[in-house]
DNA sequence: CCACTTGAGCTATTGACATTAGCTAATTGG
DNA sequence: CCAATTAGCTAATGTCAATAGCTCAAGTGG
């Protein structure tokens, strides 16, 4: 028995990049413990199950979700930081499908790590928001609207709902600048 | 054996409602069958499979949510009518969280009916759209945004991803408004 | 260098679920 | 009232997650 030599990080990372393959069929055990050269049951020696394994898939990305819209906006303030996060947003989540799926699910209640690591999304969202002048309960208002924008966007395409022949970047475009001055407008009211 | 008298009918509509119960467990045969008070495979005789099922509830849905739309735009144009079917839309995701998670599913290529069932929401779209004077590509960059903003936040807030202590019907209505000035800055441009 | 401990990976097993095959009896139509 | 249909059944297969318990590979202390 040579050992395959896997620990709880390849074998998240391992799962990772499966679910982020352009046709990935549902995650399961099987097909990674095969992916690793490993039968079924080893797993479980780096992992705690199904579970544990989407958990540590949810906190990882929402945590580099989080830094892609950091870096994006540094050193960018106003709808520039919007729209250059917004952009940043839209393609690590078209590169990387089935993680940015997992940064939707919300944590379960005293997870404080999968907590911590969504707050970090908001964080960023809501620096970005104070850098046009809204503060607050406005910068809540705006924050949902912003994500929402971007979610809905994202997983629609994602999801091949835009059938239609029309250039979707130039809709994302559109969409993007119209909420941008929508949030300039609502932080000047 | 007293006969249960199912029918396809009957069988899709016990699991629509299973799927929008307050706190659904995910889908399964098993449970379905035991709810009709019959035996797993029974329920062969009646749908054809898993899949199968899951496409009559996504059609059903489909043709269902694009109703809740058009009714809901009765008798309004331009803003009025964004406004009053965005509301209704939301209302109906929130109340059947099961069909609505549905009506996103893409149609599978070839499949006629499911395919006209997800046109005809497109369709509404178009013509409320037409409404306040948009058309060709505008009308679908409109669309697009209009059903990212709906679909975003509908999914968020279903998902418990607004976990901010905040009035989420005020976010949504400020949302909703800031939507209906830009698409309608948008017509005149 | 060797005994000892640890634990990675294995086989075997259980239990949930979807699906198929084939039987039986309730229903229906002539 | 008989014959054809078919709703619902039991039995069996295959996939997958998960648990129990074994074994040997690899480090560690003497």
């Amino acid at each position: 028995m040579p050992r395959a030599g896997l620990t709880n990080t390849i074998v998240v990372e391992a799962a990772e990049r499966m679910i982020d393959e352009p046709d990935a069929t549902p995650l399961t055990l099987a097909a990674l413990a095969a992916r690793l050269g490993v039968r079924q049951p080893s797993l479980y020696k780096h992992i705690d199950g199904m579970d544990d394994l989407r958990r540590s898939i949810a906190v990882r990305a929402k945590l580099e979700l989080a830094g892609v819209m950091a870096r994006s906006a540094v050193g960018k303030a106003g709808g520039a930081a919007i729209t250059s996060m917004s952009l940043s947003y839209r393609k690590w989540a078209a590169a990387h499908p089935g993680r940015y799926a997992a940064t939707v699910r919300a944590p379960a209640s005293g997870d404080a790590d999968d907590e911590a690591a969504s707050i970090e999304i908001t964080k960023v969202a809501f620096e970005i928001m104070s850098s046009i002048g809204l503060q607050g309960d406005d910068a809540i208002d705006a924050i949902r609207a912003l994500r929402a924008v971007l979610h809905g966007f994202v997983t629609l395409e994602a999801g091949g709902a835009f059938g239609l022949p029309a250039d979707i970047d130039r809709s994302f475009d559109r969409l993007l600048a119209g909420l941008v001055v929508g949030l300039a407008d609502w932080a000047t009211s």
